[in-house]
DNA sequence: TGAAAATGCAAGTAATTGCTTGCTTGGCAC
DNA sequence: GTGCCAAGCAAGCAATTACTTGCATTTTCA
């Protein structure tokens, strides 16, 4: 009796054995994103994965062990924004758009897990500071950006961190409008991001 | 054996009777917000609220009287937020700041209600349309006015919906921050109110 | 082909959870 | 005092849930 969950088979042998420690995560992730922790029984899981529910526990140490493993994805956050900012852009309003695009791509991307964190915020503590690791670092890497900008006699004097929270919370709010609550909200991502970058800049008076 | 949940006693003769039933819907309203609906368990309710489970039962139905009882609290936002527009200011930057004002404190009163909301979105389908109410309404009502605004010619062509969109979700996010997620993000919400406001009108360029 | 590993199946267990029942206790009004 | 009503207490019940065990079956791969 093993515990695969561990050994983390490096081989390309088992496309099988990946397979269905695969579908048994993408069921997890998929029913904890919907329903919560405690709503995503292990039952569930097992079903939606079409496999046996004796087969997750052969997979994972317990359930817990599910939810651990399924935060490992958002740990590479950062590196990912600042790669967003990494290019040389044309102009402030070109950066602006692609760090947009960048941000709200990478909540899409995964979308569930994101929702996983907002939903057991309080429940596993550990899940707080990984959650938060996104939406904050977003609002911070601008933020410094921003400033960089400001020192080099490019923008003036106002606050760089609240027009980067301006900025950033733009998109987590339309991710949130879209794929927690429903809202038929009916928006084209591309002109958003155009418009909030141009907003930003020029300001509405 | 009577079901008090319905017969709201309308006179003053209970204070006692009261008492229990808010300690309950009380212990529930924050519980719920923390643990989500299935974390907060009857058991758990009654102890915090102080009184046994079974008195629990003997106030409400069962236990999703108590859920939809407390969504009750977030039937009246609207309105609410069109009397934060309503007075006269001396500037756009005065209603701006005001706006932000009302509606981060509508979030901030209601806190508990909107996190159980964010939470069980999926679980309690009723709960969604309540929920999106002050969120998208708060949108709604801001770019509507702008919209009036700008049809007067006071306003340049810029797309009033991102705008409120914007503005709105500054402080949606700032809410989450500081009550969802316990960010050490220091702020004072004054600054922010005005700041945000004077970049929405202003830009940073 | 044959051994080993992965999965299925049947059954069960201890704990939790929502909710009920029957009875007692204590306070308030008349 | 008497009667009423809210609340407490003890007990329990049926369903669910995370998780286990033992064994049969299939799949994989050498």
């Amino acid at each position: 009796m093993d515990h695969p969950d561990i050994e983390q088979k490096l081989g390309g042998r088992g496309e099988e054995e990946q397979e269905t420690r695969e579908r048994i995560l993408s069921a997890a992730r998929q029913l904890m994103a919907q329903k919560g922790y405690k709503g995503a029984t292990t039952r569930k899981i097992s079903e939606l994965a079409g496999v046996n529910e004796v087969t997750v526990f052969r997979h994972f140490k317990n359930k817990v062990g599910i939810l651990t493993e399924l935060l490992k994805e958002i740990m590479d956050v950062r590196e990912q924004l600042e790669q967003g900012l990494q290019g040389e852009f044309s102009d402030l309003k070109q950066m602006l758009v692609s760090y947009a695009r960048t941000y709200y791509g990478l909540l899409v991307e995964r979308k569930e897990i994101f929702m996983i964190c907002m939903i057991e915020a309080d429940n596993h503590p550990e899940v707080v500071q990984m959650f938060s690791s996104l939406p904050m670092t977003a609002v911070e890497v601008l933020s410094n950006k921003l400033l960089a900008f400001q020192e080099q006699g490019h923008l003036p004097k106002v606050d760089p961190f609240t027009a980067a929270l301006m900025f950033v919370s733009t998109f987590f709010y339309a991710f949130m409008a879209k794929y927690r609550v429903n809202l038929d909200i009916e928006m084209v991502e591309e002109e958003l991001f155009e418009n909030a970058s141009e907003i930003l800049l020029q300001g509405i008076k």
